[in-house]
DNA sequence: AAATTATACCACCAAACCAGTAGGTAAGTC
DNA sequence: GACTTACCTACTGGTTTGGTGGTATAATTT
């Protein structure tokens, strides 16, 4: 059930985006520095979050990341589901599953069907606006 | 996120269980033919079921197991729980997890606490039961 | 142009986990 | 004693996880 270090990690490179967004670009280095990651192993998570539009990336001096929107369209649900491939919690759920034979009669189909749309619908209702919000509240 | 095969087939084979619990013990053998699973793999599944009280096993010609509760006492989160050890979604939430360090500031942390209640919950709320009437209802 | 800074790409690796197998033992029935 | 069935221990082959190392490439400064 664990959610992988791949989507935990990329939403606390974001979040320390956010908490930094006045400092232009900011180079994973003093990134992974701060947050105690593997600078190497976000290198490598990077690419996904830029290709689609969530961040802006600049090479040379002076560059590195930016958020390239405003937090409050960053979904939770989005950024796990482009790091962690989808969030199904059983293989007939995934986008690419080959249809089960078991599907008409399976008695807990629904179930995983009904938490699948569960599990999306509270990530999809955070953001990161929302998790720097509620940051002491909670 | 996967929840894997072991709670999946757990919950299959109670539930194969319930819908024959008029034909008395039944052996693995005959469960794992008719849902298709391999009788090795149930098998070893199968005594974290019966140490925790969930089933009866009986020994010998005549024996296999037999559930021991009426359906509507076996919730499906109970079932996830012992066979997947937990349902937590990060390692911090994690039964036997050692305290974080960055728990006080981490802006994550009550997201994932309150998914975790969420998904037991949801889970708790179901029952075999449930399962079986809702089963063509959904 | 040289040096620096940083992204992007690729191959590799050790450990853990997953799904399942093999073989044997304990307990019960006929 | 033969047979059946639960139960235990150990192993295995494959995949995933969480990285590391090296290099190419692109942008910027001097």
């Amino acid at each position: 059930m664990l959610i992988s270090t791949r989507g935990r990690y990329a939403l606390r490179v974001l979040l320390d985006l956010a908490e930094h967004k006045g400092d232009g670009y900011i180079p994973m280095k003093v990134v992974a520095e701060r947050q105690g990651l593997s600078l190497k192993y976000i290198q490598a998570i990077m690419p996904t979050l830029s290709k689609n539009n969530l961040i802006e990336g600049v090479h040379g001096k002076g560059g590195g990341y930016r958020l390239s929107k405003p937090l409050s369209e960053y979904r939770v649900g989005d950024i796990l589901r482009l790091t962690e491939g989808n969030l199904a919690p059983v293989t007939c759920l995934e986008c690419d599953a080959k249809p089960c034979v078991r599907a008409d009669s399976c008695p807990t189909l629904p179930m995983w069907t009904e938490f699948h749309k569960m599990v999306n619908d509270y990530f999809d209702g955070i953001t990161l606006e929302n998790l720097l919000n509620n940051k002491k509240s909670q």
